[in-house]
DNA sequence: AGCACGCCGACT
DNA sequence: GTCGGCGTGCTC
């Protein structure tokens, strides 16, 4: 009898041994099904044990072993560990989110699916050659036979009519394209590399095929992405596979299409949270048995398994959402770095704005340095200027100079982005008589008015309510939206330029995928004239009309407690001024602000990334923060602050009667947004000069806080290299 | 996390 | 007399 340990998704750090008779070596990696309690659970096979450490008694024996499925390698079972003992979280709870939930069932996958390189067979040739009835099948092989084949039956699926591929298979007018290992490569003529773009393509090939951290740092518009994909066509060429992340769901597609054109006859499989269960199971599995030869994902897609591995990309490194603000809080960049390490290949770490952390690892020479300085395209880099509002009448927060020089690209027939961090009409609705304002019950938020909808609703809990005619503390009638957000500038815009199509661009607009890419759409084909967005306009999309970017309200970061708030206004700043002026006409970046002389905007202004960064790490460095100090923050949360501040109190005792020289324990504070959704948090923050020792006292410190019993209402969570403080 | 067991208040 | 509150402890 053989005795397995397995990994079940529970919050508890540690495995669980059953019986199984006939489990080998070869089944570690495996899914299984056991009994659990009093009911069923699955988990995954870690390893094999000599002995079990539970009585021989309690032993159980596993219901059963997916065998469907290659087993998970080692070196994947080796970075989940790795995760685990970084982050802190129980194993279990790591296999469960790096493994698909439908796989982890274990519940008879489907199989892999096969994703077939297709082509136009003899039959299909005659059927169009002939007279046939219209009809759908026969449409899409129209639409077909004026593309390059060969085409993957997944990419056939997603494009208009794509139903019909079954039927065309059926008919025979599709067949399985011929000799697929020799089509893998790129097609099409590709654009000329830029030097720039040339010369990081030669230096990063040429330091060979093992580990190494690249950053890429290329203004916007620079042309990374082909850099991305040059690398990509030649490990691809050696039968590597390629791993490719990128920040948000929303850049997938363009992206996916972009990836899927070039390497037509690739493999290219997506990985996302927005994926169908058997979706994501299907792309896991493709990437498991090295079927898959791009795998492009969001920040879970760094836990694909990929045999073959050759390289790992991640675009747009700084973006916040590679690291998971909930549960196992880890960051996909960095685990990314550790896997490239771990199986000895290059990562490339991309971005016009670095994270400062990336930033100094490049300037200390731990990681290789690239620089895209030229746009790739024929265009310059916009004028950057400040329009000092200090002594400015300004019209709903809209200065004169903001105004006119909408004005002018209306008259030019050229697009205008107002740009304003803030959704709905007003952040606040509030009683000037008595002093009323429009509190969120749940959170120590106020509840924003969205005057398109005529609700008052809370951005961080999501309640909402109707919007009161008078005021519901003192009866006063005129109560008033204070502050501006997007809908109030859409209105007032609407109002000075009747004659323009205004287009709001936040979420409230573009809640669903469908709604953003056609208000996307919308934008390319120049059927808006002014838009109005949120941070989401900020993201790489290319508007070739667009000229203009006015920034509204950027003062407010400026002052923001968390250190990290320069580095994040910089960053996206510099992000929406590439937006303006991507095609052949010259952009121009219009800051309102009252601190036109502020050291951020002047560098902004001469597009200096690196002496913003300079002058931001020596801020961190003389104020003892991270890159040159590490972090960690224990948070906890309760119905009652009191409840979550005596734990932290007493985690705190914990931490000093065992705390090495050195090791910084701060007091438990409140946390900035104290309540969220009816529960109270606060937070404790360690901080050391040294990774190792703060990851040596955590292991310790952790295991010691699982062992202590808690009021059931009392939640906490370790947060590792925590980006808000 | 679930889900048991287990000991004290207002109900058919 | 019981249904049910959530405190405590266990799950291989």
């Amino acid at each position: 009898m053989t005795i397995v340990r397995v990994a079940l998704p529970l919050p508890l750090p540690q495995v669980f041994d059953y019986a199984a008779s006939d489990a080998s070596a070869a089944d570690i990696g495996r899914c299984v099904k056991v009994p659990f309690g009093r009911g069923e659970r699955s988990g995954l096979i870690v390893a094999l044990d000599a002995e079990a450490e539970v009585d021989l008694a309690r032993l159980k024996t596993v219901h059963h072993i997916q065998r469907d499925v290659p087993p998970l390698p080692a070196d994947w079972l080796e970075l989940v560990a790795f995760v685990a003992r970084y982050y802190h979280a129980p194993i279990g709870e790591v296999v469960a989110l790096a493994l698909p939930p439908g796989l982890r069932r274990a519940d008879g996958v489907s199989g892999e699916d096969e994703d077939p390189l297709l082509e136009i067979a003899p039959a299909g040739h005659a059927a169009l050659g002939a007279a046939r009835r219209p009809s759908k099948a026969l449409a899409l092989l129209q639409a077909l036979a004026q593309d390059l084949a060969p085409w993957r039956r997944s990419v056939i699926r997603e494009r208009e009519g794509g139903e019909a591929v079954g039927e065309l298979l059926r008919r025979g007018w599709l067949g399985v394209a011929v000799d697929e290992a020799q089509r893998r490569g790129t097609t099409g003529a590709l654009p000329v590399l830029t030097d720039e773009q040339d010369g990081a393509v030669r230096a990063i090939l040429q330091t060979g095929e093992g580990f190494r951290t690249w950053l890429l740092q290329g203004v916007t518009g620079s042309g990374k992405t082909e850099v991305y994909l040059r690398l990509a066509e030649q490990m691809l060429s050696r039968g590597r596979q390629v791993l490719m992340l990128v920040p948000e769901i929303a850049l997938t597609p363009q992206l996916e299409r972009r990836v899927a054109q070039r390497f037509a006859a690739a493999n290219v499989v997506s990985l996302h949270s927005g994926l169908a269960d058997g979706a994501r199971s299907r792309g896991f599995v493709q990437a498991l048995s090295g079927h898959a030869d791009i795998v492009l994902g969001t920040r879970l897609a760094v836990f694909a398994p990929l045999p073959r591995l050759g390289l790992i990309l991640v675009d747009e490194e700084h973006d916040a959402s590679y690291k998971q603000q909930e549960g196992v809080r880890y960051s996909a960049r960095d685990v990314a770095v550790w896997r490239g390490r771990q199986r000895d290949v290059p990562v490339v770490l991309g971005s016009a704005t670095p994270s400062l952390e990336t930033w100094y690892h490049a300037r200390a020479e731990r990681y290789a340095l690239q620089v895209l300085n030229q746009r790739a395209v024929a265009a310059s880099m916009p004028t950057v200027r400040c329009i000092d509002v200090r002594r400015l009448k300004l019209d709903e927060g809209l200065s004169p100079g903001l105004k006119a020089a909408i004005e002018q690209r209306l008259a030019r027939g050229e697009q205008s982005l107002v740009f304003l961090n803030r959704r709905g009409y007003a952040p606040v609705l509030s009683c000037p008589s008595c002093g009323w304002v429009s509190r969120c019950p749940h959170c120590s938020a106020n509840l924003v008015v969205h005057l398109a909808d005529r609700r008052l609703r809370c951005h961080h809990c999501g309640c909402d309510g109707g919007i009161p005619h008078a005021c519901p503390s003192c009866g006063n009638q005129d109560i008033q939206p204070f502050g501006r957000g997007t809908q109030r500038i859409e209105a007032r815009l609407a109002e000075l330029f009747p004659q323009a199509r205004v287009l709001r661009v936040d979420r409230d607009a573009a809640r669903t995928r469908k709604q953003w890419e056609s208000l996307l759409a919308t934008i390319a084909e120049g059927g808006a004239d002014i838009l109005v967005g949120t941070q989401m306009m900020a993201k790489g999309h290319d508007f070739p009309k667009l000229t203009l970017v006015g920034v509204v309200g950027a003062d407010a970061s400026l002052h923001a407690a968390d250190f990290r708030a320069p580095e994040r206004l910089f960053q996206q700043l510099m992000q929406v001024g590439g937006r303006a002026g991507r095609g052949t006409l010259p952009g121009e970046v219009l800051i309102q602000t009252e601190y036109p002389a502020h050291p951020l905007y002047l560098h902004l202004a001469r597009h200096d990334f690196d002496a913003f960064a300079r002058m931001e790490l020596q801020e961190r460095r003389s104020a003892g923060f991270p890159p040159f100090t590490y972090q960690a923050m224990l948070r906890a949360d309760a119905p009652a602050l009191d409840d979550a501040v005596e734990f932290l109190r007493h985690a705190r005792r914990l931490a000093e009667e065992r705390a090495p020289e050195g090791l910084r324990i701060y007091d438990p504070v409140p946390m900035r947004m104290t309540r969220l959704a009816r529960r109270e948090r606060a937070q404790l923050l360690l901080e050391a000069d040294q990774r190792g020792m703060l990851q040596g006292f955590l292991a310790g410190w952790v295991a010691l806080l699982y062992c202590q019993r808690t009021a059931r209402e009392l939640r906490w969570q370790l947060d590792v290299d925590p980006l808000e403080v």
